[in-house]
DNA sequence: AATTTATATTTTGTTAACAATATTGATTGA
DNA sequence: TCAATCAATATTGTTAACAAAATATAAATT
């Protein structure tokens, strides 16, 4: 592995629990003598976190970390919405009876966390993810699995760290999974792609409702 | 604009426009002394193709064009159907009628192509796509802009370019455009995307047609 | 002759120095 | 006191040399 690679894993989860702040500047020399290597590897890192979107870089300026940003959230949720309803229609179809089984042990994992109701909330959410993941990577769209996973779900983890505290609304979305598997259990790809689109959609509407203070009209 | 920007811009085009031929292998050292350039700002335009999905790397190995692909092509349009068809829907909300009016200068002039039907396919094909840029743009979703410009067009661009030969089915093209203008000038955003998705739709289905050879059951 | 082993060459990964640009802080003038 | 100008500093962009890995070539063995 070379060292670019291993400053970009180490970077980039650095920056999604919050280790390094949103808005930070990475100054290049600094960075580079505190991972121990030169500037040429941090600098393919920096490009690569910035290919993400977790980094913007300006020419002979520099590199600063993403800010938090909730109508850019909104953004990412409303794709989401599409494109994970079209991974459920693809998945339905697509999908093994073994990648069922596999699906259904993640929801069991899922609802033993909710219901422990121990950890840390982000453990549990990371739960919720892989739930999603999965489904997406049993599409078998290459390009969909890279487009979500690889790129918009970077983003959604990184706000998930740094708003851990709301813990969102984890039995009402173990039913809404559980109702999602079974519509692809029963190869329904129609159902499932549109209680997929509901499930996200709902998500949506509540990171609004939860980041905007009420207006209370006066 | 640095050396990598440039540099970036050159092999992009070169390779969209089929100058440096699928699956080429990229020597650095090569390429770096043809550009006048040292290796370093032409690893990171490397990089930059490499994200954007134009060039494959392997570590230690080296890069390569990408070559062409029709599952992979397949998998791009099934997602052009769905972000494109979102983008209408945002779209038809969000434009201004200035917006409108250019988006109708762009239909005109790309018809005025096709009647006069000189020029190479690929100004035609290129104006074809100005209209869905036009639009995508429109929808207000800057995750949704970068994901379609520059991402998964690139590679259409390049498919296009390199199958200039067959002319499509433009007469088509402009028919079912006019009728997605419309929508969008009624402000109908679910028409405009329904319209949207059977018009990308019917291109996929033609491009499974034109590459596969006929199967004449014998 | 074919396969393996060893050697040489090529190519990428990495570093450290240099050049160019932007930022900071002090200085000057109104 | 504030604004503008200039020098000093810090930071990024770029290069050329070195190190490590992979590929190609040649020799040796069966």
């Amino acid at each position: 592995m070379t060292q670019s690679d291993q400053t970009f894993q180490q970077l980039l989860d650095a920056i999604i629990k919050g280790e390094i702040q949103p808005g930070s500047r990475l100054r290049e020399t600094e960075l580079a003598s505190e991972f121990g290597i030169g500037r040429g590897p941090l600098r393919e890192a920096l490009q690569r976190l910035e290919s993400r979107k977790l980094v913007t870089k300006v020419p002979h300026v520099g590199a600063q970390v993403v800010d938090f940003n909730l109508p850019e959230l909104v953004e990412i949720y409303q794709l989401r919405e599409n494109l994970e309803g079209l991974a459920c229609e693809l998945a339905a179809n697509n999908m093994t009876d073994a990648e069922l089984d596999e699906l259904e042990v993640l929801l069991q994992k899922h609802q033993a966390f909710v219901e422990q109701s121990s950890g840390a909330a982000y453990i549990q959410q990371d739960s919720d993810l892989d739930f999603h993941f999965k489904i997406i990577q049993c599409s078998g769209n290459s390009w969909l699995v890279q487009l979500l996973c690889d790129e918009l779900y970077h983003r959604v983890r990184m706000y998930r760290y740094q708003s851990a505290h709301q813990k969102s609304r984890p039995a009402r979305a173990i039913k809404e999974h559980t109702q999602i598997f079974e519509a692809l259990r029963a190869r329904d790809g129609e159902l499932a792609s549109l209680l997929m689109r509901r499930h996200i959609s709902a998500a949506r509407q509540n990171l609004i409702s939860v980041a905007t203070p009420i207006d209370s009209g006066d």
